[in-house]
DNA sequence: CTGGCTGCAAAGGTTTTGCAAAACA
DNA sequence: TGTTTTGCAAAACCTTTGCAGCCAG
């Protein structure tokens, strides 16, 4: 992680987005706005629910509909990368001013590492040359146990240690 | 893709499945068995519904549960991968007797591209090496647009080309 | 026999959709 | 003012779970 964005960074992202609606024609609407406002604010990864929560949290009233719909345009114009870290949900993370990096999940205790290696975009730059395709994005996992000697190391220990923690989630 | 596999395949890896259930002290019932062979026996990638219709077109009753059950159990012994192709759904593919390779995607048709490059153990070597991760699994996958010059290469046509055809699907 | 496995259907969790009201441009 | 966008709730979608009956061992 990087920890949180600074105000610098939250207005120039904030200042992409609006030229971005205003290029494709959609709205600028508050909404949109403090989405993306509370993503580059937090950091890290979470899921469309997570963020449907902190804004509530942050006292903002969104719907999940609208959470889903600026996911989706934050995605189109590159401030937001779309994951899935194995689990039929998708995770998302901020992308601008932060290095392109993979993960790396651990089975145990859900932990994720981020990691970049600069053999991948030779890979993909061989893969676009032999079969033609133009490539514009990617996803790269490593999935296995991490080195934690308590809960993960403990050899064939049955307790699976539920990944992740509970947030205080109701609807 | 490989092609079906040839019966003496499918003789091979019901053999591995059976002293898998064995072992593991799990009941070798007809459903599994036949859920691996239809596997085995039509190759390429499906997801749990499309399993479920081909064992009825097969005219074997099974229900989902079985399904899932039974690639959860696979995908314990190896028979079979899991994939996520960038949708909420996962989708399976057959792994024994078949070269390790990730996939390349087009955003557009739909298709699916089969690579492999001796660059990504080396990523993952080092990767273990650098943080001490065990690991036991990786998912690669390249997003883009294919070669297909008719529906794929005619520069923003506005038609989105829905990806993948429908089968008969009923409940 | 007997506990694991099955089919069925209902429940669960995530994402999408429909619609009237709100609000951006 | 005209449409897009919103919130809400219901629907859709994939997967898991509960349960009575079945069957492999």
């Amino acid at each position: 992680m990087a920890g949180p964005a600074t105000e610098d960074l939250i207005t120039e992202v904030k200042e992409i987005f609006r030229n971005y609606l205003k290029d494709k024609k959609h709205r600028q609407t508050p909404e949109r706005l403090m989405v993306l406002e509370e993503i580059y604010r937090a950091d890290g990864h979470f899921d469309a629910d997570d963020m449907y929560f902190r804004m509530k949290n942050v006292g903002y009233r969104v719907s999940r509909a609208t959470v889903y719909n600026t996911l989706d345009l934050l995605l189109e114009c590159g401030l937001v990368q779309r994951h899935q870290f194995g689990k039929n949900q998708s995770i998302y993370e901020r992308a601008y001013a932060y290095r392109q990096h993979d993960h790396m999940i651990c089975n145990k205790c859900g932990k994720v590492i981020e990691f970049c290696d600069p053999r991948l975009q030779e890979i993909k730059t061989m893969m676009e040359k032999i079969h033609g395709f133009e490539i514009d994005g990617h996803s790269l996992q490593f999935y296995g146990i991490c080195k934690n000697p308590d809960e993960c190391r403990q050899d064939e220990q049955d307790v699976p240690a539920e990944p992740e923690a509970e947030s205080s989630k109701k609807n």
